[in-house]
RNA sequence: CGCGGGAUGGAGCAGUCUGGUAGCUCGUCGGGCUCAUAACCCGAAGGUCAUAGGUUCAAAUCCUAUUCCCGCAA
């Protein structure tokens, strides 16, 4: 019976269902877990682990943590002696060097939430809610040292919900890549592989989101454009404005019937109405700063003074 | 010790600085008005003010400690 001999770079929760097919695949040795290392995050800044590590520690696998795994000459080594058939790369924020990418005997596999060559880069999934598209997918690539360029070997295509928000599909996405990945073993063992090069033309890129991206621009913005980006930015890095100079989290908002200038905001008999472009729109669930999410009307139920949004 | 906000009837808040009968907007319940209503009118219930200790004639309010929640940052 063939087994695969296999390493794997990933880094979040994202890349933990794809870690857990490989690590109980009955064709796949598992032999080496990559990640970043521990880091201070949450409030109080403690040391956190990568969720891949919390799994590999639970479930005691080899793992290895780095900055750079392409610098760490003794790992590299240690590598090159497994004899790897392939590596599985999926969330790992971090660029293979060439040596590594070489290294397998079939190569090193990437596993990218749009089908390529669309959304390149860091924010697929994102991007493809943001530009109210409405399918998406997983696609497997053969790496290679350009970004998200390599083969195609394996891709499996999603329908979006027109509500569908950013968590959500993330939590789909993450297990429908741990699925591609089976199905891409099983593939390899039949000896079935296609390398399908991509087209240049139809290329193009989801550029890293940062907090500023989730700042609603109502006065600047079409209604639909709000809307999908508050659902595709929920729950990261989340949506928000400032009302009366605090931070205001924006968590659902709904289309509304009234008319009013774009950039303005109203209590309109309880709910908290704002101003778009070409229309209207009610926040309908929102956060401010150093308080619990709640409705609009809970909200406004507290507030006694004008409401400006900015 | 990364920075900061918060805990007050079921919900969202004010009151705390300057100690002295716990208030607002809602919700709930009962009644009224109405063809009708999420609207309007009248009435009612519901809070030992996060917890523990301290100061005081007197603490939601001042002091000390603790617990819990959240925003930023990462």
């Amino acid at each position: 019976m063939k087994i695969f001999r296999v390493a794997f770079c990933g880094t979040p929760d994202f890349s933990v269902p794809t870690l857990e097919i490989l690590s109980h695949h009955p064709h796949v040795d598992l032999l080496k877990v990559i990640s970043m290392p521990d880091r201070p995050a949450g409030r109080g800044m403690e040391l956190k682990s990568p969720e891949v590590i919390e799994f590999s520690k639970a479930n005691k696998l080899t793992y290895f943590q780095t900055e750079n795994i392409n610098r760490e000459t003794d790992m590299m080594k240690e590598l090159r002696t497994l004899e790897l058939d392939f590596i599985v790369v999926l969330a790992f924020a971090q660029f293979l060097g060439e040596e590594l990418l070489n290294m397998p005997k079939y190569g090193c596999f990437n596993i990218h939430t749009s089908i390529l060559p669309k959304y390149r880069g860091a924010a697929p999934i994102q991007s493809a809610l943001l530009n109210g598209d409405t399918e998406t997918g997983v696609s497997i690539q053969k790496m290679v040292k350009k970004m998200d360029a390599g083969d195609l070997v394996h891709f499996h295509t999603l329908s979006i919900a027109p509500t569908e928000t950013g968590g959500q599909l993330y939590t789909r996405l993450k297990f429908q890549a741990a699925i591609a990945m089976n199905d891409f073993i099983g593939k390899l063992l039949a000896n079935e592989v296609t390398y399908t090069a991509q087209d240049d033309a139809k290329v193009s890129f989801a550029p890293t989101l940062k907090k500023d991206d989730g700042k609603l621009l109502f006065a600047e913005k079409s209604v639909n454009e709000i809307l999908n980006c508050i659902r595709a930015l929920d729950p990261w890095p989340g949506t928000f404005c400032f009302l009366n100079g605090k931070r205001l989290k924006v968590i659902a908002a709904d289309r509304y019937h009234a008319k009013i200038p774009p950039g303005r905001a109203l209590n309109d008999l309880g709910s908290l109405v704002v101003g778009c472009l070409d229309g209207s729109l009610r926040l309908r669930e929102v956060q401010l700063e150093g308080k619990k999410a709640c409705s609009d009307r809970d909200l406004l139920n507290g507030i006694k003074t004008e409401i400006t949004l900015t």
